[in-house]
Formats: structure tokens, C-alpha cells, sequence
RNA sequence: GCGCCCGUAGCUCAGUUGGAUAGAGCAUCCGAUUUCUAAUCGGAUGGUCGGUGGUUCGAGUCCACCCGGGCGCGCCA
């Protein structure tokens, strides 16, 4: 049982008894300031229904409510009776909640035997991830521990960029040009630079396009040969690459599967579109019309197959979504992919609609707003200078060296903790607000850890756990507690009650920023706690119920931050 | 032109199914460290919630229209 329902139910039970009605329909609401209460029930519809005013009602109700549940108050204020559960009564709950569960706080086995297929980070081959890749990665791994934490399977599959016909120029750049650039340390690097000049030469020479062109065809023919053999090594070195980038941010897949994976299932995909009399002939394109869908897509029908007979990106799209409900029956299948592809999304479903798919509102685009560069301009990637993801988080984590040095130059390990601050800090910037949200990426924002940071967060954990240390080198914290003295802390001990139904609704709406606003919160209530409360040296009952606090906090602060990805710290 | 998204303090953002005086961080100014980590805390300054109507006992939240910004719109992915 959740502490929070343990005063809740049989509140809601007893207003229903008043009223005749079921407690389902009696709607308990957090009060906007905590200092007027913890519960709130707003009296403006029932007093229409019985046809008096809400001030007297609320008052009414207050005095009949007054004792019918033990260790809660109710209070009138204006149109609202407020009720208060007395701190000691609510401490308890909450503390032996979170102690019970333990890094399971927060989460619950709802999604037992139900299955999340989470399509994420999907960056192409020959190139390094750049910053462009990090929201798709960052959304998606949290994600995944979200759902995990539910009881949920999260199926995490990254959607490699493998195939199509600028393999074809790769392959030949590589074999017209392979000495001149260095493939041995740094690989992916060097492909990068032959990735582009093949683009140029695609362009400006002929003979180097129709040398691509056949690269390309043999490619896709499937036959064993030194173009097979080559795009199999670019493959390899571009994924051992993302895995140690992957491998830093603490993030992996379940299963990699390029756009080549489905090259098989192309024909039968389209045969089965077909076969289900949707599709029809436009300007020589196969296509599908989606007008009587939805009149926002009658300009924009769903192109399978173009003029000159091969498939396209939504004919892959569609290939993958059918062979992963085969393979998996997901409850939800997301795609974590930008908003400026919002349009593609709504074309799959609305294909699958015209297929009559029932299983079609299980497909859904987790959408994100751009990443832009200075002065809100997109950032490009295709043209010049993009900043490699590695490389961008260096620089972050030898800022988090710098301000070690300087803060905490005795501390141990401090290479790992600036590590750990580094990507707490870039992957928190990612996580803070909403997605749909456009981020302009500004590096100064981002090597800044004052203020709403995830260092900020692993600042307070760190704080918490050093209290714990403390209280177990003096043996302090082991008497009977006194939980009257955390009279003051009620917003902290409400907080903590709600983690399980922060996790529940951020992954309801797939929303990590839901979790990070809460944490936000929590650790701004507990730094001003800090501030005012001390823990340590207290008389022995005092001291104990305010370890207990610290103790819960600590659990729930390092489960949060698990699950967006941030490493909790015990010092730093 | 059509479709979709966004618009809350100088900047970046919270604001759960409509509810009680609209909240944070950054920036600016003032203040706090002989005591549990000052990557912190307290205070001040800062708002016609883009605009106009409408629904409602009640609208930042819902509806309509308008304004501003962005993304997308058949043979790329």
C-alpha cells in the first residue's frame, strides 16, 4: 500500500459516506501552497448539487469530517476543506515505504508481462554521433529505465542508418583513397572526411557517380564481394565507435538493426499493403492515398515505391514496425525521433488505419524539438564542422575536473566523479525540460553546474550521503526516533510520497522532464532544509528521526536520478 | 497556400484531469561559512500568462478567430 493512500482511501471513503456516493468520485487535489494542507477537497461541486454555498459547505464538512480519520485534521478555508496528516503518522508511513522497497521505490510491477519497444539514438554509419544525436539517445535510454522500473519489458533497438545509395560513393571514396586518410587509430574519423569527399566527387565527376551507382546496385544485390566485405567493415569500426560512447553514458540497446536488416522484408512489406487494397497508382509512384484519414494528409500521400521502382524511407518504416509487432506484440511501440518528422509518423499510422490494423494507436512518435545552434538557426549536420559527441563531452567532464580541483582538491577518485558530474550535467541539460521544446545548445549553459543542473542534484545527494557517514562514524542516528520534530518538514515528506506516481505519469506521456522537475523540487526543499535543520549532534531522538529523513531522501533522490540516467554520488 | 507545433519575468523554463495570493533557475543588487560539502541557503528587483472574444461559480489551462516564431508538405532519409 502506498503511504500517501494509507490516509487518502479512508478519507475518500468517509466523504463518500457523507454524500451517499462512491469514493472513486470524490477527487483529493495537492494544494497549490503546502502550508494549507496536503489534501485538499474543493467544495464548488458539491455545494452546486446540494445548492448551498461553498464556504458553508466547506465548513460543514470540516466539522462532520473532524476525527473520522485518525491522524488526519480537517480545516475549512474558504470554498475548500483542507486536510493535514500529522507529521509523526506520515513520517512513519513514508520512511517504512521507502525502506521496504529500497531502489524499487518509485517503481511497481504494473507492467508485469506487458511489453515497450523503445526505437532510439539511430545514428548512421561512417560518422561520428554529433550533438544532433544526443536528444534521441539521452530521451530514450530514460525511457527505457522508466519502464523498467514499472515491471515493464523495454525492448531498446537502435535503428542504424546502414544503407542506401551513399554506400555506394563510400565504398568507392575507400577504394580510391584509403591511403591518403588515416583508417587505423581513428577510424570513424577518417571515414567521415572520405564520407564527404565522396559526396563532392558524387557531385563533380561522372565517372566517380557511375562507379557508385554499381557499388551501390552490387551492394544491394547481396553478393559476397569486396564492396560486401567493405561495408561490413564500415559498419563494425562505426559501431565500436558509438559503443563507447554509448558505453560512457551508461546507455545500450537490446538489439542493432540497421535499415539493412529489413532490406529483406521490403517486397513482402508492399506486397502486403497491397494485398490489402489500399494503394494505388500516382504519377507512376506506388502509393497510398490517406485523404479519408484525416483531411490534414490529403496533399501528402504515403509514397512505397518510386517511379523507378525502388522503395522508400516509409516503406522501411513500415517493413520494421510490422516484423517488431510480429516479433515482439508490443504493448507500444515509440519512436524517439524529432519533431520535424512528425509528418512521416502520421503517415505510417495513418496507413496502417487504412489497413484497418487494429493494433495501430500503439505506434507513437515520442517527438522532440530541434537542437539549434547560436541565434536559433538549425543546427546542420550535413555541412562542415558538427561537434562530435566525444568530443563535446571532454570538454564538459574536464570542466567538472576543473571545479573539483578547486572545490574538493583532496577528494578521492576524483577522475570518476568528474566523469560522473560531466554527464550528469549534459545529460540532465537534455532531460530538464519538456521534450517538445526546442533547445538552443549553448555550452556555456552547459558547463554551468549552479543553479537547476544535475550537478546541482548529485550536490545534494552527495550532501546527504556525507550526513550518513557522519552519523554512522559516531554511532549517532540509532535511538527511537522522535518524529515530532519534523513537524516543519511536511513538504519534503509529501514530496517523497509522490515519487511512484511522478514515474507513472512520465511514462504515461513519455516525459523524463516530469521526473527532473520533481527532483528539482525535492532538492531545492532539501537544501533549504540543510540549511536550517541540523542533523548531527542533536539530542539522540532528534537526531534519529533526522537521519531517517536524510536516509529516505538519499533513496529517493538516487532512484530519480537512475532513472534519468545520472549517476548518484556519495561525494563529490 | 495547406497541415502541425510553440508563445508565461530581461534570458531559460515549471505550472497533473479548469480551482485558493501565477512559481523556479540564470542575470542584477543585498546578505549568510569557528559547527553535517557555499556546486549551497536567505532576501530584493522583475508578470496586462502573445491579442480579442466565448464557455464557466471560476480560465495560464477549454473553444473560436487573429498576431508572432518554428517545422513539414510525392519519387532524400
Amino acid at each position: 500500500m502506498r503511504a500517501m493512500q494509507l490516509f487518502a482511501e479512508p478519507l475518500r471513503a468517509a466523504i463518500a459516506a457523507k454524500f451517499g456516493v462512491e469514493p472513486d468520485a470524490i477527487r483529493l487535489e495537492a494544494p497549490r501552497d503546502d502550508k494549507q494542507g496536503d489534501l485538499a477537497l474543493p467544495c464548488f461541486l458539491l455545494a452546486k448539487q446540494l445548492k448551498k454555498a461553498p464556504p458553508a459547505l466547506a465548513a460543514e464538512l470540516a466539522s462532520a469530517l473532524a476525527g473520522a480519520v485518525a491522524d488526519v485534521t480537517a480545516f475549512a478555508t474558504g470554498p475548500y476543506v483542507n486536510f493535514r496528516i500529522a507529521r509523526p503518522a506520515l513520517a512513519r508511513a513514508v520512511f517504512a515505504e521507502i525502506a521496504e522497497q529500497g531502489a524499487r521505490y518509485g517503481g511497481s510491477s504494473e507492467g508485469s508481462g506487458r511489453k515497450v519497444v523503445i526505437d532510439f539514438s539511430s545514428p548512421n554509419i561512417a560518422k561520428p554521433m554529433h550533438v544532433g544525436h544526443i536528444r534521441s539517445t539521452i530521451l530514450g535510454a530514460s525511457l527505457m529505465r522508466i519502464f523498467r522500473h514499472l515491471g515493464y519489458t523495454a525492448v531498446g533497438i537502435n535503428h542504424i542508418g546502414d544503407w542506401g545509395a551513399q554506400f555506394g560513393g563510400l565504398v568507392v571514396a575507400i577504394r580510391r583513397w584509403r591511403s591518403e586518410v588515416d583508417l587505423e587509430h581513428d577510424p570513424v574519423r577518417g571515414l567521415l572526411e572520405l564520407y564527404q569527399r565522396s559526396k563532392a566527387a558524387v557531385e563533380a565527376d561522372p565517372k566517380f557517380r557511375e562507379e557508385s551507382v554499381a557499388a551501390y546496385r552490387e551492394l544491394e544485390s547481396g553478393a559476397e564481394g569486396e564492396v560486401r566485405e567493405t561495408w561490413r567493415w564500415v559498419t563494425q569500426v562505426s559501431l565500436r565507435g558509438f559503443d563507447a560512447t554509448y558505453r560512457r553514458l551508461g546507455i545500450g540497446h537490446d538489439f542493432v538493426r540497421g535499415e539493412s536488416f529489413y532490406e529483406q522484408l521490403l517486397e513482402p512489406t508492399v506486397a502486403r499493403i497491397q494485398a490489402a487494397g489500399v494503394t494505388e497508382i500516382s504519377e507512376g509512384a506506388l502509393i497510398v492515398d490517406l485523404t479519408g484519414v484525416d483531411k490534414g494528409l490529403k496533399e501528402t500521400p504515403c509514397l512505397l515505391r518510386q517511379t523507378n521502382g525502388t522503395t522508400l524511407y516509409a516503406t522501411r518504416d513500415l517493413a520494421a514496425l510490422f516484423q517488431r509487432f510480429e516479433e515482439f506484440e508490443f504493448e507500444r511501440c515509440l519512436y524517439v525521433v524529432g519533431s520535424e518528422q512528425r509528418l512521416h509518423f502520421r503517415q505510417l499510422k495513418a496507413v496502417l488505419k487504412r489497413m484497418a490494423i487494429e493494433w495501430e494507436p500503439r505506434a507513437e512518435h515520442v517527438d522532440f524539438g530541434l537542437l539549434l545552434g547560436p541565434g536559433r538557426v538549425k543546427l546542420a549536420s550535413r555541412k562542415g564542422a558538427v561537434l562530435v559527441l566525444d568530443d563535446l563531452i571532454d570538454e564538459v567532464v574536464e570542466e567538472a575536473r576543473r571545479i573539483i580541483g578547486e572545490k574538493n582538491p583532496d577528494l578521492a577518485d576524483a577522475a570518476s566523479v568528474a566523469e560522473a558530474v560531466g554527464i550528469g550535467a549534459l545529460v540532465f541539460n537534455d532531460l530538464k525540460r519538456e521534450r517538445i521544446k526546442d533547445v538552443v545548445f549553448d555550452k556555456a549553459e552547459i558547463l554551468s553546474f549552479e543553479g537547476e543542473t544535475g550537478p546541482y542534484l548529485q550536490y545534494t545527494h552527495a550532501r546527504l550521503a556525507s550526513i550518513l557517514r557522519k552519523a554512522e562514524a559516531n554511532g549517532e542516528g540509532g535511538a527511537e526516533p522522535d518524529f515530532a520534530v519534523l513537524e516543519g518538514s511536511g513538504s519534503i515528506l509529501m514530496r517523497l510520497a509522490r515519487l511512484p506516481d511522478v514515474v507513472r505519469g512520465a511514462a504515461a506521456r513519455c516525459e523524463p522532464s516530469e521526473i527532473s522537475n520533481y527532483l528539482l523540487a525535492l532538492c531545492r526543499e532539501l537544501n533549504s532544509w540543510y540549511a536550517e535543520n541540523r542533523v548531527l549532534g542533536e539530542t539522540p531522538r532528534t537526531t534519529a528521526a533526522r537521519v531517517a529523513l536524510i536516509r529516505a531522501s538519499k533513496s529517493v533522490l538516487g532512484n530519480g536520478l537512475g532513472l534519468l540516467g545520472i549517476t548518484p554520488l556519495e561525494a563529490m
